[in-house]
DNA sequence: TCATGTAACACTCAAATGTATGCTATAGTC
DNA sequence: GACTATAGCATACATTTGAGTGTTACATGA
């Protein structure tokens, strides 16, 4: 069979187990080999094999399906958090019961013990670079420090606000002068949890034209 | 050995097997054997059989490592996204040989052909609620839509801003008035891919006490 | 009590898959 | 030309791994 130039080849190879992996399909050697045309085994593995010495594929020796991408391993955890479609009044796990969906999330170092996701309504904090139909990963957990933004409860009502504690009274305050902070007793106030990532999909709807 | 509650070790199996296909490593029948402490492959098998059964796992007959979560289930269609650590001047391709992470997608609809995650720079794409440190998961496209947020490349210069074709030539437009239009012919621009979610992290830093 | 279904075990077989050996050919270099 | 490196092929071998057969035990309901 006829050669191709030196190194082209090995770049279809990465290319193709780079993208099955990412897809979350692993490629056999025999899969490279037919992917790629060859009619031998050996010439797929002789690829395989210069790329893993070159540093940019990871060999599990023996595995089935062993090709790993080098660097930070995909291996990185990742968690689904449900999307509540609504925060409830009651108990928050409850509403897990019912979500609308799930979003996966890196699982940064700490407890993945409890992770939820919120769909924004209104404007209140868009100062914070939060916009309405936004998703909000949040973490759970009963308190937060000055500055966080925070889901809380006040009475019946569930918010998205910037957490200012003051002193015995606690402040909610919107980003977006055209809102009024809520001020409260601590003890009318109850964390739900904490905004640790802010999500929009923008993949319909574009920037429309001024 | 003794047994467990009905549906209990099944859940279990289930999570096992949905974790590994989350991170990229799909399981074999002897690995979760082990994880759950099976003293025999069959009962693991036996688990997994009835999971397929019941709908909530697709089993790939034959092959290694062949488990796949069905369409409806969540997390089904999360792939993974390279975080490139600059906008390259030549081919993506190679920079995506050497990213910083990757960030688990959920892929909609779409070919999942090619996705990456880039990290914004300055502030010129304030006013679409995309703040500096922001990530963004970019769909590999050579065209875009009016209004679409592109990534594209205008000589060595990669930029992020809103696409507005403009007849012959293109306006690529920032969304900041402290910042100029770029407009240039269509042939002196070349597009990257076009920008479907925008994340921002906030898990340490807070909004600063005003 | 008996039948039925689930959970689990031990062992075996066969297909999928990684690994190795040996060979041919083209291109570039000294 | 001799030497070296790369690209590719054919075949065989060994391990990994999915799939099959048969058995034991514990619930639960007819």
């Amino acid at each position: 069979m006829g050669r191709t130039p030196a190194g082209e080849t090995r770049e279809k190879v990465l290319a193709f187990v780079r993208d099955r992996l990412l897809s979350g399909q692993p490629p056999t050697v025999r899969e490279v080999q037919e992917a790629l045309g060859f009619r031998a085994v050996r010439t797929a593995r002789q690829h395989l094999e210069r790329l893993v010495e070159d540093g940019r594929l990871i060999a599990g020796r023996g595995r089935a399906r062993g090709y790993r991408l080098p660097g930070s391993a995909p291996g990185a955890r990742t968690v689904l958090a449900p999307v509540l479609g609504r925060v409830p009044a009651g108990a928050l796990d409850e509403a897990v019961e019912d979500p609308d969906g799930y979003l996966p999330v890196a699982a940064r170092g700490g407890a993945a013990g409890g992770l939820f996701a919120l769909r924004v309504r209104g404007e209140s904090m868009t100062g914070a670079g939060i916009l309405p139909g936004d998703l909000l990963i949040v973490r759970r957990q009963p308190t937060a420090a000055n500055g966080d933004v925070v889901v809380a409860r006040a009475g019946d009502e569930a918010t998205v606000k910037t957490f200012r504690p003051r002193g015995r009274q606690v402040e909610l305050r919107p980003e977006n002068p055209a809102f009024e902070p809520i001020v409260l007793d601590a003890g009318d106030v109850v964390i739900l949890g904490k905004v640790i990532e802010v999500r929009r999909i923008l993949d319909g709807r574009g920037v429309p034209d001024a």
